[in-house]
DNA sequence: CTCTTGTGGCTACGGTGTTCGCAAACGGAT
DNA sequence: ATCCGTTTGCGAACACCGTAGCCACAAGAG
């Protein structure tokens, strides 16, 4: 007659205490700061929304209050950790205006390994992505009055602190992803390594990995974007007289 | 004795049918390529161990006995799609092989929409992936003898055309994800735009937007690829110098 | 014909995102 | 002080997922 598998308040109906005395509001920046750091530490593949609840000791269920689905809190995500360092200040000199806008973006994707891989199939249309855009946008301005080309300029730099930073990352995830040290992980791709190279061919590739004179990942990038603000001066420098009247 | 609770198949054990006559065999690589049609055709989603079995009409846990794990047949999937065009051929003009390299990257990339972001998070050390490093590296070694120099200059424009691709199909993805058209996508998001431009931040956005002469995807790409082959060129030209004895 | 072996796949387990509907709490009006 | 409409939290359930264990069968060996 009695339900035994009802639960622990065992008895009486009346006496259960108030379930909970109605936790603080969970709230959408309050659940997005609690995924952000989820994802941070163990991956996105461990962010769940019963693990947010669970974080935010809430019920499962009631995220769903202030969040859509899953794929609008990654959106929000996305949005939230693209604002939580402010733009620099623009300098007028358009080239070191890239320059930190560059390092900020590649310094905020390497503090959230998340982001790259996630950014890579969703446009960026959060209030905080735009600023970004725009302070870059900002920057281009004082290299040329041409929107279109400043546009194009902010682009392809963009898209170089984009690929980079990704290629960088997609190491340390694998190492990440399989919990090896740097050594370890070192010692575990090594003989394939060797193997591979040892078949003959893939000469070029053989080169680099036996005069491996490969710099820290800082430097790679720094070379690289160096390289891209080069080309696109040159090119934008060159390009107004086609479009004067 | 008889055991009621054996299934369906109510009286003569040895009378039920073969269960299925033997289909033909898995392997791995008609998995890899089952798996590929649908991650290409509805996204990296709908890809489960459950639906590429049924696209090949076998169980489900026949899969495992060809790879070890979905995440196994991703990796398979990354080196497989990689595979799937030769490599070109080098001509010893090293702007022209590098610009084959990159714009093959580019059509890959394009042709399977889930490859750009699962290669943000895992290392490309496949054959094929191998392969590309390779003829890229020969490319690069006709501009300069230094592999170390010639490496990074591989790096920055293979980490372009990876972020550019990536940017590119960031927009698409959404909306194929929502299901919409170009026009019902442009028509949905138009609003938002116009509200943000209206709030008055964003001014360089808001320029960019109203005087939009934004060319074509493919425009855009060539763009930034000259800039990054011309800034790249000049710095590996201009560096040799630092390193002779 | 029997025995061994390798292989396909059913079943099940523990997880996931998401929905439904109820109960509790709140806020205003009476 | 009491009632009532609205908001809010969330337990339970559903459909689906990746994967492990085990069993039944086909094929080859003796």
């Amino acid at each position: 007659m009695t339900d035994p598998a009802k639960g622990p308040e065992h008895i009486l109906v009346w006496s259960k205490q108030r379930r909970t005395p109605r936790r603080q509001a969970p709230s959408v920046e309050r659940i997005v700061r609690a995924a952000v750091v989820i994802a941070d530490a163990e991956g996105l593949a461990a962010l769940s929304m019963r693990r947010v609840a669970a974080d935010l000791e809430s019920g499962t269920a009631s995220l769903y209050r202030y969040v859509e689905s899953r794929d609008d809190l990654l959106d929000l995500m996305i949005d939230a950790v693209q604002g939580e360092t402010a733009p620099p200040e623009p300098t007028g000199d358009w080239r070191a205006d890239m320059t930190a806008v560059a390092r900020r973006l590649r310094a905020t994707l390497l503090r959230h390994p998340w982001l790259a891989s996630e950014l890579t199939g969703r446009p960026a249309l959060g209030a905080n992505s735009l600023r970004q855009q725009d302070t870059a946008l900002t920057a281009a301005a004082a290299l040329t009055a041409d929107i279109t080309l400043a546009a194009q300029a902010v682009d392809t730099v963009l898209s170089y602190v984009f690929g980079a930073v990704g290629r960088e990352l997609a190491e340390e995830q694998a190492r990440r992803r399989t919990g090896l040290t740097e050594e370890q992980w070192r010692e575990s791709v090594g003989p394939y390594i060797r193997e591979v190279i040892a078949g003959g061919a893939y000469p070029q590739f053989a080169r680099r990995v036996a005069e491996a004179d490969d710099a820290g990942p800082d430097e790679r990038f720094e070379f690289g974007l160096e390289c891209v603000l080069d080309g696109v001066e040159a090119r934008v420098r060159r390009a107004p007289e086609n479009r004067g009247p």
